[in-house]
DNA sequence: GAACATATTGGTAATGATTACTATTTCTAA
DNA sequence: TTAGAAATAGTAATCATTACCAATATGTTC
């Protein structure tokens, strides 16, 4: 319960580790282990969602609607787009499928304000930023 | 060189150890080690796009032009979706955003004709199966 | 409430994909 | 050919995640 409540809490779509911090500033003796389990059975129950975008951690998410994220290349943070799913995609994959569609994912990439504001990049910058970002996500939690 | 031949002749995004296993039959010799990064190299020339949707491994994809992609939830293949991108999506999110949107990925998730005709599942099997596949994709190569 | 069965946890070890490292090999150009 | 630079093979290190298990907590029955 505890790791659910500060997984709402928070919008920024926490990796394991970075909810455990959370987590342990109110139940100081879990496990990292504890929180890998019971991550693992909220999202069986479908009450979170794990985020296995670009990084080498997965997220969570404590929305589990189905709604699109926007990720900066730059500080690596993850947020919700903020447009409503098109479902209608699905329906025009449909046609041309044989693929019995469940559902479908998207990801936008760019780059946020803050580090628009920080540091605005050439094309050249960026498309490094684009490649380096694969590798770790930079920013941690800030919540 | 060997590298991008023969993972331009697949279709089946394979992850780096099936690539490796590939580029084996013609170099004899190469190391796991040689394959990532070469990998890497033709990333960043833009060549070859590496896949990070769900799964312990990443996949890498010949085609580096911008597509959807198809993941089967029950075998873990994931093939190109045969409907083009909709680049309008990204106009509407600017409207919305202050990010500076570089671009989008969208992955479908399903179940392939090969899987459904092995083993129609219930609904609450399909749940299962989309749980566990985030574990590991289950098939490899075919091609 | 005591006695027992069951479930969950903490702590740590194991796993496995990816990356880093380094001695050796291969290329390159004068 | 030969010195210097670049790429490679093979192996070790890393790090997120998972597995394991003894210990603890929780629930249940009488």
């Amino acid at each position: 319960m505890v790791i659910l409540e500060e997984l709402k809490k928070v919008a920024s779509h926490p990796a394991a580790d970075e909810l455990y911090e959370l987590v342990r500033r109110r139940l100081p003796r879990v496990s990292l282990g504890t929180v890998y389990r019971n991550l693992e059975l909220l999202c069986e129950s479908g009450m979170v969602r794990k985020l296995e975008y670009g990084g080498s951690q997965r997220r969570y998410d404590g929305d589990a609607t189905h709604h699109y994220h926007l990720r900066c290349v730059s500080c690596g943070r993850v947020e919700d787009a903020p447009i409503k799913p098109v479902s209608e995609i699905e329906e025009s994959l449909r046609k041309m499928s044989d693929y019995e569609i469940i559902g479908h994912h998207v990801e936008f990439v760019g780059i946020c304000p803050e580090c628009k504001r920080k540091a605005p990049r050439t094309a050249t910058q960026t498309k490094r930023a684009l490649r380096k970002e694969k590798k770790h996500g930079t920013e941690r939690i800030t919540n």
